[in-house]
DNA sequence: GACATCACG
DNA sequence: GACGTACGTGATGTCC
C-alpha cells in the first residue's frame, strides 16, 4: 500500500527506548557467554509492549524505528561543543547498539539511522513527507527536541506514560505554539545537549519575549528596546551564540533519506525469524511471552552449563529448569514418609502452604508443598473441595473432600516432628504467614529462613520482595499466576475449589522457587556484609510479630458503632448546610465536584490546577480559603474530618473484628518500609488518629479486657537522638543529657533567646525546622509548613545549620556516601539501597532527601526492633502480652496488679535496646502511661 | 487502577 | 538558572 491520506505513521524514538531500557534494567549479561544484553532485554520488552498495544483505529499502517548513526553530526561542524558534555557512553552498553537494530529487523519494523543527521533529522523528515502525503503522524517520544514537529497532524505520544503531547501540551511546556519551539530553545539553551542560548533566560523569560517579539531575528533586532538592563545587554552581545543555538535545535526535515514511505507498510513478525532471535539472546520469559501471542512454539533456550556462570551472580550448582510438569503430587503416608527421610538426609526444606484466605486468622490450610532440591518438589492436598460432576451443572463444587489426599491430620502427624526439629532448616518465603498457619494447628514452625527478608537484608531500595518480583529478577521465571487458578473480583474462587492437578503445579513451583532463591540468596549475605542485619534484625523479628499479630487487640464494637452513628449525623447537617451554601446538591466526597464548586461556580480566588487539570483542593488549599471567612470551604473540612473517620475507622474497625476472637488482629509487613520500619495492613493499626481531639476518640474503642489495663511506652524524640548522636552535635547532644525541652532549646540557641518564658511560636517554628533536618529540610518546604515566605525560611535553615555545623556536615557526608556507594546505612549496619541518587532532575532530590533520611528513620526503626526481638525473654513469667508497635510506641496488655514490674521491666529493655552493639551517646529515654483503654493509655 | 485526600510516626 | 521539593507508610472514595 502507498503511504497517503488516511494512513498513519508512528516514528519511534529508537534511542530514547534503548537509554530508558538501559536505565531500567540491572546490568544482565547473557548467561551462556556473559555478554551484556540488560538494555536489548529492555528495548524487546519495550518494543513487544508497544507492538501488542496497536489496536482500533489508531493502529499504524506504516512505522519505523529510528536511531542515531553515531554521536557525530553537522551540527557539530556549526558548533564543535554540541553535545560536548555528554557522559561517556557505558562500557557495556555500546556493543547493545548493533543488537537493537536486529531486534528492530526481528520485530520486522523498519530501522533507519544516518550518518552525519540525528534521529529526530529523519523523524523530522518522515513526518513532513507524511505530512504531505495527506496521513497523520505519531512519534513515539517524550524528547522536548521533537515538540517543533507538534500540529498539523503530528502528535506525539510518551509510551511510559501513555500520554499524548499534542499542541496543548506543547503550549505548556513552552509557554508557545510549537512552530516558535525553536525560537524559545534557541535563548533558553539546554545544558544537556550543550547548547548555550542566552545566559541569565530560562523557558518561562524566553517564551514571553518570543510572544511579544515574534523570533529570535526579530527580537534581537529591537534588542535595545528591552527594559531590563541585564537582559538587553545580554541579547546584544550574545547574539551570535543565539543564532548558533537556534541552527543547533532546529530539525532539517530535509535529510537526504534513501528510505520511502511505502516502504515502512507495517507488517506482521515473521515467528520464526523473532523467536530465533529472542533465543539466541536467551530472553526465557519474552520468548514464552512472544510465542504465546503469536500462536508458535516457544524455542527450547537451553541451560547454560555451570561452568560459565553470569558475571553478576554466585556460582550456583547446575539447575534444572522449572518445570511444573514434574512435581509429584503426595497422596499418601507412604509417599510422604519418603518426602521426610531426604528432608531428614538434607538437613533444610523449602515449605509453603495453601489456604483458603490471605488472612491467616481465618484461612483454612488446604495444602502444603515441599521443595528438598531444586526441580525436586511435591504438592500433599489435605483441604481441596471435591469438583461437581458436570453433568450435575454444579458450579460451585461440592462441600465434600476430593478424593485422594490425605487427612490433614495424618498429614500433619508426619511433618510435625519435622516442621519442630532444631536440626532442620524450614525455608520459605514470607513464613510469617505459613507460620501462623501452623501454629493455628499447634505446629510450631522453627528454626526458619526467609527468602523475602533475605532480599530485604540484600536489596532494600532496589526492587520488592514479593515471589514473583524475585523470581522474574534472579531467576529468569514467570510463575504461575496465582490469577490464573482462581480468577479475579467477584468471580474469584478459593484455593480449596482449585482443581489438584492445577494446584500440584502451582504450590510446588512456589517452593521450587522459594528454594532457588535461598540458594542464591544466602551465600551472599556475607558478601554484602549484612549476616548480622538478617540474623539480629530480620530473622528473629518473625516469631515476635507473629505472636503480637495472633495476640491481636481487644476492640469494643458498640463504642464504634455509637461514634459512627454521631458521624453520620453530624455529616448529614454538614451536606445539607454544604448544598444550601453551595446553591446546589453535589457529591462533597468529590474533589473535583467540589473544586469546580469553588474556583469556578463560586469565582474564590487562589483555585490552582495539578497536573491532571483539576483544580487542588487539600485541607491546605480549603484552609486558606477559610480563613478568609469562607463557610463553605469550613464546613467541607468538618466533613471531611467526619467522613474520614468514619469510613477508615468507626466503620472498617468494625469489620475487622475476628468472629472468634473478638479482637482486630492487623498484619505487619516486615519488608514494607525500605528504612526497616515496620508497615501495618489489614486494618492498618499504626495511623489510629490521635492529633485531633475528635479522632483521639477512636481509641477509646480500642481496650483492656476485664482486670486487664492498657500499657503505652514509647520511645521520646528517638530520632532526633539518633540525628545528635551521628552528627555529633554537641549542644544537642549535651541538651539531652540535661533533659532539656529540645525544641525550647533550639530556639534559644538560633534566636538569642531565654528557654523561660519563651514565645510559644518562637518554639514551634524551632520545632519545625529540628524535623525539617530530619527529613532533608529545604527552604521551600520548611516555608510551606510554616507559612512564612521562603527567604525567611531559608534564613532559618542558614542560621541553624551556622549554629550546628554538624548538621551540613551530616547530609553532605550523607548524600556523598549515597552517590559513591549507591546506599546509606544506619548505625546497625542495614543498608538502604538508593539506585536513583545519581539521576538527573527533580528525581535526585528526593533521593538526595530520601538518603538523608534513611540513616536516621531506619536507626530508630533498628532501635525499636532489638527491643521487640528481647521482649518475649524479658517479659516472660510476667502476665503482660505485646499487642502493637507504632514506629516508636508499644502497646501492651497487663493484669492490673502487674502493672508496675511490666512498666519497669519494658522501659528497660526498650532504653538499653541500641547496646550493646551501639552505644549512644545520648540516652534513649521511654515515656509510659497506663488506662483501661489506648485513648487513656498514651 | 490512577489519583487525591488524609490518618499516623 | 530553572525546576520542584520536606521523610516513611496504608486505606478510602471518586472517576475513567
Amino acid at each position: 500500500m502507498g503511504f497517503g491520506k488516511g494512513c498513519h505513521l508512528h516514528l519511534i524514538d529508537g534511542s530514547a527506548f534503548i537509554f530508558r531500557a538501559y536505565h531500567a534494567l540491572p546490568p544482565l549479561t547473557r548467561k551462556s557467554d556473559g555478554l551484556p544484553i540488560g538494555a536489548v532485554a529492555g528495548f524487546c520488552n519495550m518494543l513487544f509492549k508497544y507492538v501488542e498495544g496497536w489496536n482500533g483505529n489508531d493502529a499504524p499502517t506504516h512505522a519505523a524505528v529510528i536511531f542515531d548513526y553515531s554521536s557525530k553530526t553537522f551540527r557539530n561542524e556549526i558548533y564543535p561543543e554540541y553535545k560536548a558534555n555528554r557522559p561517556e557512553l557505558p562500557e557495556d552498553l555500546r556493543p547493545q547498539f548493533p543488537l537493537t537494530r536486529e531486534a528492530t529487523r526481528a520485530f520486522n519494523i523498519a530501522c533507519i539511522e544516518r550518518e552525519d543527521y540525528e534521529a529526530d533529522d529523519i523523524i523530522a523528515t518522515l513526518a513532513r513527507e507524511a505530512r504531505e502525503a495527506g496521513g497523520r503522524v505519531t512519534i513515539i517520544s517524550s524528547d522536548k527536541d521533537l515538540m517543533q514537529l507538534v500540529g498539523n497532524g503530528v502528535e506525539m505520544l510518551d509510551a511510559m506514560k501513555n500520554r499524548r503531547i499534542g499542541v496543548d501540551e506543547v503550549v505548556e511546556k513552552f509557554g508557545v505554539k510549537p512552530d516558535k519551539v525553536v525560537d524559545v530553545q534557541a535563548l533558553a539553551g539546554d545544558s544537556v545537549d550543550n547548547i548555550p542560548g542566552a545566559p541569565g533566560i530560562g523557558v518561562k523569560t524566553a517564551a514571553l519575549l518570543i510572544q511579544e517579539y515574534g523570533d529570535v531575528e526579530n527580537l534581537l533586532a529591537h534588542a535595545e528596546e528591552i527594559k531590563q538592563p541585564k537582559r538587553r545587554q545580554t541579547l546584544i552581545d550574545k547574539a551570535e551564540q543565539i543564532r548558533i543555538s537556534r541552527k543547533l535545535v532546529e530539525l532539517d526535515a530535509h535529510t537526504p533519506m534513501d528510505e520511502k514511505l511505502d516502504d515502512l507498510e507495517v507488517q506482521d513478525p515473521k515467528p520464526e525469524e523473532l523467536l530465533t532471535f529472542l533465543a539466541q539472546m536467551e530472553f526465557r520469559t519474552l520468548s514464552k511471552r512472544v510465542a504465546e501471542k503469536l500462536g508458535a512454539e516457544p524455542p527450547v533456550i537451553p541451560e547454560p552449563s555451570a561452568a560459565a556462570p553470569a558475571a553478576d551472580a554466585a556460582p550456583l550448582p547446575e539447575q534444572a529448569p522449572i518445570d511444573p510438569e514434574k512435581y509429584e503430587r503426595v497422596g499418601d503416608a507412604e509417599a510422604l514418609n519418603r518426602w521426610v527421610e531426604v528432608i531428614r538426609e538434607r538437613g533444610c526444606v523449602a515449605v509453603d502452604t495453601e489456604t483458603t484466605s490471605l488472612d491467616e486468622m481465618v484461612a483454612e490450610l488446604v495444602g502444603i508443598s515441599l521443595c528438598v532440591e531444586p526441580g525436586q518438589a511435591c504438592y500433599i492436598p489435605v483441604g481441596h473441595r471435591a469438583v461437581g460432576g458436570e453433568a450435575a451443572d454444579d458450579l460451585f463444587g461440592s462441600d465434600e473432600l476430593a478424593e485422594g489426599q490425605m487427612a490433614l491430620e495424618e498429614a500433619l502427624a508426619i511433618l510435625k516432628p519435622v516442621l519442630e526439629d532444631d536440626a532442620i532448616l524450614k525455608i520459605g518465603q514470607n513464613m510469617k504467614y505459613d507460620a501462623k498457619i501452623f501454629a493455628r494447628h499447634d505446629v510450631a514452625v522453627a528454626p526458619i529462613d526467609d527468602t523475602m527478608l533475605l532480599s530485604y537484608a540484600l536489596n532494600a531500595g532496589k526492587h520488592g520482595h514479593g515471589m514473583d518480583v524475585l523470581s522474574e529478577r534472579y531467576l529468569d521465571h514467570k510463575p504461575i499466576p496465582i490469577k490464573s487458578l482462581l480468577g479475579s473480583g467477584k468471580a474469584a474462587i478459593t484455593f480449596d475449589r482449585v482443581a489438584i492437578g492445577d494446584a500440584v503445579k502451582y504450590a510446588a513451583e512456589d517452593a521450587d522457587i522459594t528454594l532457588r532463591l535461598w540458594q542464591l540468596f544466602k551465600p551472599q549475605l556475607h558478601r554484602a556484609r549484612v549476616t548480622t542485619v538478617y540474623e539480629t534484625l530480620e530473622r528473629p523479628l518473625v516469631p515476635v510479630l507473629a505472636e503480637m499479630e495472633m495476640n491481636g487487640v481487644l476492640v469494643d464494637r458498640d463504642t464504634l458503632s455509637r461514634m459512627s452513628n454521631a458521624f453520620a449525623q453530624k455529616m448529614a447537617g454538614l451536606e445539607a448546610e454544604i448544598h444550601e451554601l453551595a446553591g446546589e446538591n453535589f457529591n462533597v466526597g468529590s474533589p473535583k465536584q467540589l473544586g469546580e464548586i469553588l474556583f469556578d461556580k463560586m469565582g474564590l480566588e487562589g483555585g490552582k490546577k495539578g497536573k491532571t487539570g483539576a483544580y487542588a483542593t487539600g485541607a491546605d488549599v480549603l484552609e486558606d480559603l477559610a480563613a478568609e471567612g469562607h463557610a463553605l470551604p469550613a464546613r467541607v473540612l468538618d466533613w471531611r474530618q467526619l467522613s474520614k473517620l468514619k469510613s477508615t475507622y468507626t466503620d472498617a474497625l468494625q469489620e475487622h473484628i475476628n468472629p472468634e476472637t473478638g479482637r482486630v488482629h492487623t498484619s505487619y509487613v516486615q519488608t514494607g518500609a525500605n528504612t526497616g520500619r515496620l508497615a501495618s495492613t489489614d486494618p492498618n493499626l499504626q495511623n489510629i488518629p490521635v492529633r485531633t481531639e475528635e479522632g483521639r476518640r477512636i481509641r477509646e474503642a480500642f481496650v483492656a479486657p476485664e482486670g486487664k489495663v492498657m500499657l503505652s511506652l514509647d520511645y521520646s524524640q528517638i530520632e532526633l537522638r539518633i540525628l545528635a548522636h551521628v552528627a555529633g552535635l554537641a549542644e544537642m547532644k549535651q541538651a539531652f543529657r540535661d533533659g532539656l525541652d529540645i525544641h525550647a532549646m533550639t530556639a534559644s540557641e538560633m534566636f538569642n533567646v531565654p528557654i523561660e518564658g519563651m514565645d510559644p511560636m518562637v518554639r514551634r517554628q524551632a520545632k519545625a525546622i529540628n524535623f525539617g533536618v530530619i527529613y532533608g529540610i529545604s527552604g521551600f518546604g520548611l516555608a510551606r509548613n510554616l507559612r512564612i515566605p521562603r527567604s525567611e525560611a531559608q534564613g532559618f535553615i542558614d542560621r541553624y545549620f551556622e549554629r550546628f555545623p554538624g548538621i551540613k556536615a551530616y547530609m553532605d557526608d550523607t548524600t556523598a556516601f549515597a552517590k559513591e556507594h549507591g546506599y546509606v546505612q544506619t548505625l546497625f549496619g542495614r543498608k538502604i539501597h538508593t539506585p536513583e541518587i545519581n539521576s538527573k532532575g527533580p528525581t535526585a532530590g528526593f533521593a538526595r532527601r530520601a538518603a538523608i533520611n534513611a540513616p536516621i528513620q531506619g536507626a530508630a526503626a533498628d532501635v525499636i526492633r532489638r527491643a521487640m526481638i528481647r521482649m518475649p525473654a524479658a517479659i516472660d513469667g510476667l502476665p503482660a502480652k505485646m499487642l502493637l508497635q507504632v514506629h516508636d510506641e508499644l502497646l501492651f496488655e497487663v493484669d492490673a496488679d502487674a502493672v508496675d514490674p511490666v512498666i519497669a521491666r519494658v522501659k528497660e529493655v526498650m532504653e538499653g535496646a541500641a547496646e550493646p552493639a551501639v552505644k549512644l551517646d545520648v540516652p534513649l529515654t521511654v515515656d509510659a502511661g497506663q488506662g483501661a483503654n489506648w485513648a487513656e493509655a498514651h
